[in-house]
DNA sequence: ATTATACATCAAAATATTTTGATGCATCAA
DNA sequence: TTGATGCATCAAAATATTTTGATGTATAAT
């Protein structure tokens, strides 16, 4: 078992996984990677309606996934590289952790 | 936007992510980070029914997360490390790509 | 001022996931 | 052969998530 680490970081990555664990959000996510996106940009690049981008785009914030910058009447979101970061870490620790092991009760 | 990779590979990602979103196979996955675990295991490890973690096991099964070997009356249940580092490379992927993006549209 | 655009938010409905308790099926021990 | 153990599976209930359509708010154009 990993050591344990502090219930607040737990919740991060449990979050930031509930983040990808839809596809529309990994669909927005992908959007992303090129840049800013508006929530207009994503309409158009995905056929989903506005409300339900505005309800992922909020889970996605909550999780601390993106970032946004208002500019007049546009909102534009990013990628928030350091969370992506965060669970590349996790990832990392798990891999790392489980390598070292060999079987059951070494 | 990453280029296209085969639907079947995004499934299996996405798969993936849904098994890391639940608290409770967090919790599983994190026992099998030291070995192989049988459900008695972590029944006694978590207080979670043995129906519960059955239904939790499914999935992690199904994502392709965990393998299991039978033995005698047990079923031992242990992480599939190569899904580990399958995630990993993804995530790595996406920290690649959009670290070499500066603004929208650049 | 009025109207249109971009987006958030809300309540209700639709759907999906999770939990529970019961039952079934192997395996093993007595 | 009987009974106990370890686990899978099932249907029903409980709960959570997602979608929809309506409404609200701010900004900006006319």
């Amino acid at each position: 078992m990993l050591k344990e680490s502090s219930k607040v970081e737990k919740e991060n990555i449990s979050k930031l996984m509930v983040s990808f664990s839809d596809p529309f959000r990994l669909e927005i996510i992908d959007l992303m990677l090129d840049g800013e996106v508006c929530v207009c940009d994503i309409m158009k690049l995905t056929n989903l309606s506005q409300s339900r981008i505005s309800y992922h785009i909020k889970i996605l914030k909550e999780a601390g996934l993106i970032s946004d910058r208002q500019e007049g009447r546009w909102v534009y979101y990013s990628l928030n590289k350091q969370s992506l970061f965060l669970i590349k870490e996790w990832i990392t620790s798990l891999t790392d952790y489980s390598s070292n092991r060999k079987r059951c009760c070494e």
